[in-house]
DNA sequence: CGCTGTTTTGATCGGGATCAAATCATGTGG
DNA sequence: CCACATGATTTGATCCCGATCAAAACAGCG
């Protein structure tokens, strides 16, 4: 059996999300965090948490784990077109459109909470900063998706790699996971090949390039960026797209 | 000086665009027109209507003319990200990102409406079915951005060429542009390189290609598809990304 | 310990880029 | 009406980035 939960700081990654994009009040927390704790889920890793042409009924905000959420050819080919991260909300759409047009599936073993749509609704209608930042959130989760096509369009394979990197380096950063130039980074070779338009063997050379140029190690799932202005200029990464206010 | 703008049916592909994501009101529909017919603007080909970082003050709706929202790196490579067509909506988000992140520009003579955020916040409180439906509108769009990922990141340079027109036929469809299977179509083979991420002297390979097995026919501005049902499945395409409703 | 998945290396191949120039419009002004 | 400039499409030739194929090395892990 699974241990159960501990619920300490579960909702800590999903507050400072929200709270990089909109100052979210006292109340709006309280709220929040009664939402999360009513609602929590585990899913194993490699587990789906939703497929293509499910209905969409709920919304899950990730409370710590990877995911990614992918969608496959008929013979195979698999394009993964986001990273869903620690305090990442999936489908705040969850009013609007009624069925997935993709999957979503965990990397790693990963705890969510799963609010149903009502349950949502209240939510956001209780504290108006709580609903701009869901609903700001849902709008940069979208301009993550431009540069992304951005990136697999025109940039070669070097500069596609790297900014896949500096891009989920400035997604973590906010919710605390980088201590020092280090996160976890549970990502295979594979599913980078995937996230990025590319081949695995030709992700595992690009990788050996960024290594040989002293500008990461990446090892046992473990990334840690040593020169991050280096890596941004290779990159042509500008961090604007994300939308993160700046604070310190 | 520029003719005035004949008023008759100018809301008339937003109201079938609106129409085809959720049933709008009567009254939904007459607010709509008059907010519409309050902020009418011309743009010329060639124009941006908007540049990155530009701050965002007002929504725009296309009432003819096609557009294309467009990222450009440091050295020149642009890429495409999407297309903006008569009915659609260009960043609904006004309430929520200050700042342009990318640009539009227009690839025609087009007329749109410009409306400011504050009428715009009255529109959609007017009404629960046109609020519904552009909040639709910007779920759809950010669908469509996750198509063309995989689109660029795992189709070959014939599939993608392939996708693309079929993506658009389906999009100008609902809105009364195909006539028998017939559509205007002015993009140039530079700006469909810098769509699909491929080079324009490949562009123009890849239509040859699709011209000689008679699938489509591609002349003075004119796309026809002559065969949709074989283009669809040389492309793997399938609309249920669009998330139109069918009628008919 | 063998099984399975991931990373790494090596060798070859090919799709699409790039370069260069010709052809074909359109439009503009003399 | 012609001369010319500008931009789009087309064709041809060559090159290279990254795919593909195959196998080895290197993990965990039950």
């Amino acid at each position: 059996m699974r241990p159960p939960i501990p619920e300490g700081n579960l909702a800590q990654p999903v507050i400072l999300r929200l709270n990089s994009l909109r100052s979210l009040s006292k109340l709006g927390i309280a709220f929040l965090q009664q939402a999360i704790l009513e609602g929590l889920q585990r899913a194993g890793p490699d587990e789906d948490i939703a497929s293509e042409g499910d209905p969409v009924e709920s919304i899950r905000i990730i409370l710590s784990g990877w995911l990614c959420r992918y969608k496959t050819l008929e013979d195979g080919r698999r394009q993964i077109v986001n990273f869903v991260l620690p305090g990442d909300t999936c489908d705040a759409c969850v009013y609007l459109l009624t069925m997935m047009d993709h999957s979503i599936g965990a990397l790693t073993p990963v705890v969510y909470a799963d609010i149903k749509r009502a349950a949502f609704e209240k939510l956001l209608a209780s504290d108006r900063s709580i609903a701009e930042a869901f609903w700001c959130e849902t709008m940069v989760s979208s301009t993550i998706q431009r540069e992304w096509t951005v990136n697999i369009g025109r940039r070669v394979a070097l500069e596609r790699v790297a900014h896949l990197l500096c891009e989920l380096h400035d997604r973590l950063y906010p919710v605390g996971m980088v201590d020092d130039g280090s996160c976890s980074f549970p990502v295979t070779q594979m599913d980078l090949a995937d996230a990025t338009g590319l081949s695995a063997v030709h992700v595992n050379r690009t990788l050996q390039e960024l290594r040989g140029s002293g500008l990461i190690t990446l090892r046992d799932r473990l990334l840690t960026i040593h020169d991050l202005k280096a890596l941004q200029d290779t990159a042509m990464f500008t961090p604007h797209y994300l939308h993160t206010k700046r604070h310190g």
